[in-house]
DNA sequence: AGATCGCCCTGCTTGC
DNA sequence: TGCAAGCAGGGCGATC
């Protein structure tokens, strides 16, 4: 499941392939792909052809292709199986092949949305005068933006009658942290999912933000990190390295630290990874 | 309004 | 062997 780190370098992928380029054509070849444009695959379409592409945007895992002559863009979320690739006109059409974007030039190659859970999606949309889609004006910054406001995550933080780990994939907070890169910053942080963000100290939010941007940055270069096969990076080249992880989907495993065996615990319809001995459960405070 | 929960989707794995 | 259930899970809308 692409996260922060596979998004970046999918972006850097399109920036490379795509940026600069001519829409000539776009096929929808399967309306869920589009379901945030309201207005439909057709008019979809329509809208982009003749436009040129800007240079691609992210915050945390969205994406957009920002139109080069007007205020809107091209946004674009992989969801849990989505690939931007880059094809050669002739390659044969991917099995779960979404949409397809043809360019007015004579590279040969184009854009490919290829999606098997469709829970991405590509839409067009306005943007604001800071240049983000207006649809995400909710989404934080993310932490490895410049922008990001440490001191202000922290007093959010608090102000959240709230655990840790929702607060850590709560998109509103701090974006481009999923369920794999949450655990892996709790673990380092020897933090309990569970334990409550009203007690947090200005120190400890410091350290967890820490752990948090180490470990986005370590699998941004190794080029992005994913447990899950399909994904495949703008190019068609696999994004799945073999960096190890600590917590996440080491079920059983001893934890790097103090040998206990790392713990799975269903939660919120997916699961937690933990040492039991490193991040003790809280206290419940009554 | 903040917090929580169910749903969307497909293919692989597990269990009876 | 065959079928059903479980699992992966980001984001959003409904609900309280």
């Amino acid at each position: 499941m692409p996260e922060l780190p596979e998004v970046e370098v999918v972006r850097r992928g399109l920036e490379r392939w795509v940026s600069g380029r001519i829409v000539a054509d776009v096929q929808v070849l399967h309306p869920r792909a589009v379901r945030r444009h309201i207005a439909g695959g057709e008019d979809f379409g329509a809208r982009l052809k003749g436009h040129r592409i800007g240079l691609p945007q992210r915050r945390g895992k969205y994406l957009w292709l920002p139109l080069a002559d007007q205020p809107s863009a091209v946004l674009a979320h992989l969801g849990m199986s989505g690939q931007l690739l880059v094809q050669p006109e002739d390659a044969p059409d991917e099995k779960h092949l979404r949409i397809r974007v043809r360019f007015d030039d004579t590279l040969n190659t184009e854009l490919r949305f290829v999606d098997q859970r469709t829970f991405g999606g590509l839409s067009l949309h306005t943007t604001t005068p800071e240049g983000l889609p207006d649809v995400i004006a909710h989404i934080a910054r993310d932490p490895l933006d410049p922008q990001f406001d440490d001191a202000a995550f922290h007093e959010a933080l608090r102000r959240r009658r709230t655990t840790i780990k929702r607060a850590l994939l709560d998109q509103s907070l701090i974006s481009g942290v999923g369920n794999i890169y949450a655990d892996e910053a709790l673990w380092r942080s020897r933090l309990h999912y569970e334990r409550p963000t009203t007690g947090f100290t200005r120190p400890r939010t410091a350290e967890l933000l820490g752990h948090v941007r180490d470990v986005l940055y370590e699998a941004l270069t190794a080029g992005g990190t994913s447990f899950d096969s399909l994904y495949v990076n703008v190019n068609g080249e696999s994004g799945y390295f073999d960096r190890s992880l600590d917590a996440y989907g080491r079920e059983g495993e001893p934890c790097r630290r103090c040998g206990t065996a790392i713990r799975r615990r269903p939660w919120m319809n997916r699961s937690s990874y933990f040492c039991p001995r490193c991040q003790r459960v809280p206290r419940v405070a009554s």
